[in-house]
DNA sequence: ATGTGTTCCTGTCCGC
DNA sequence: TGCGGACAGGAACACA
């Protein structure tokens, strides 16, 4: 799936389409993504107000205003994973904008979708649509006010980029562990919103082989590691995440950050390093590749 | 408890 | 050009 910089990036990409705006419809082609879909899911989104757009790991988290500002109901938020395929996709209806209004309403919208578009809706100021071709992506609708016992969210780890994670942190996360660095880091109770590529880079980075028993690090290489997930996840932010595949921004740019990998899907290729020489490997751990330099990871 | 392998689904790419 | 197999950004689950 996008990583925690791509869904960064996908939530910056809804902001203009839906953060203040009040969904004027919305339509569910396929209740079936990784789990179920709650009872009623698009009928709920519709006529309600988004209030906030947050993401906790590689989540998106969209608190909504019920609809009339009903105090007595309870405020929701529409949660949304993006599993390995799914994207969000905004589009204005370029060239079939109707004066002061949102051109094509739901079945005009809908006759069009795209195979595996499974969720449109529209605002004022956009139409959003969820295409997600290997449905491994899940949505969910929660009391806000109860969120963090969501079963999805209840037992991640911290933030990476929040001061909950740190050396300190992190390596009372590994101490005793003795699966591989590469397995830990992709643990999300151990800190959430990693994945296969940044948890590659990061490794490369602060220089520790991916086979490494977790609990075997030492203080200072943990130092080295919590600075560089920080830095890479931030670099990779502010490039727009990575585009592989299927991956892209919610304006349908690219982003850029596969650029600058310095290892990832880079097997056989020289190291960055500076004066290393290596040559980029590739293993295999719990059924996911490891790229790494052999040579000055260790 | 902790660690690893399997599974969900579809698309793409590579070698024959 | 077709076909089979490997592989893909995730994570819940079953099992040792």
């Amino acid at each position: 799936m996008p990583e925690l910089p791509e869904v960064e990036t996908v939530r910056r990409g809804l902001e203009p389409a839906l953060l203040g705006r009040r969904v004027l419809w919305a339509r569910l082609f396929r209740p079936d993504l990784r789990w179920p879909l709650p009872e009623r899911f698009a009928e709920r989104l519709e006529g309600a107000r988004v209030r906030a757009l947050r993401r906790r790991s590689k989540y998106l988290l969209i608190d909504l205003e019920a609809p009339g500002g009903d105090p007595a109901a309870r405020p929701e938020t529409w949660m949304a994973h993006l599993g390995m395929s799914g994207r969000f996709v905004v589009s204005d209806d370029a060239g079939e904008r109707l004066p002061g209004a949102f051109a094509l309403g739901p079945n005009a919208a809908a006759a069009r979708r795209a195979a595996h578009d499974h969720l449109m809706l529209a605002t004022e100021a956009g139409r959003v649509t969820y295409n997600d071709a290997r449905r491994f992506g899940a949505m969910d609708l929660w009391p806000t006010a109860d969120l963090d016992a969501h079963p999805a969210l209840a037992r991640l780890g911290p933030e990476p980029l929040s001061d909950a994670f740190s050396a300190r942190a992190l390596g009372e996360a590994l101490a005793g562990r003795r699966s591989p660095i590469k397995a830990a880091l992709l643990d999300q109770r151990i800190v959430a919103g990693l994945g296969n590529i940044y948890v590659c880079e990061a490794l490369w980075r602060s220089r520790i082989a991916p086979e490494r028993a977790g609990g075997a690090i030492s203080a200072a290489e943990i130092r080295r590691l919590a600075a560089a997930v920080k830095a890479v996840l931030e670099a990779a932010i502010a490039a727009g995440g990575s585009s592989l595949r299927d991956y892209r921004r919610a304006d349908g740019e690219l982003g850029y950050f596969q650029h600058a990998f310095a290892v990832y899907g880079r097997e056989s290729e020289a190291c960055k390093r500076p004066r290393c020489g290596g040559e980029i490997a590739r293993l295999v751990q719990s059924g996911r590749s490891s790229f790494y330099c052999p040579r000055c990871q260790r």
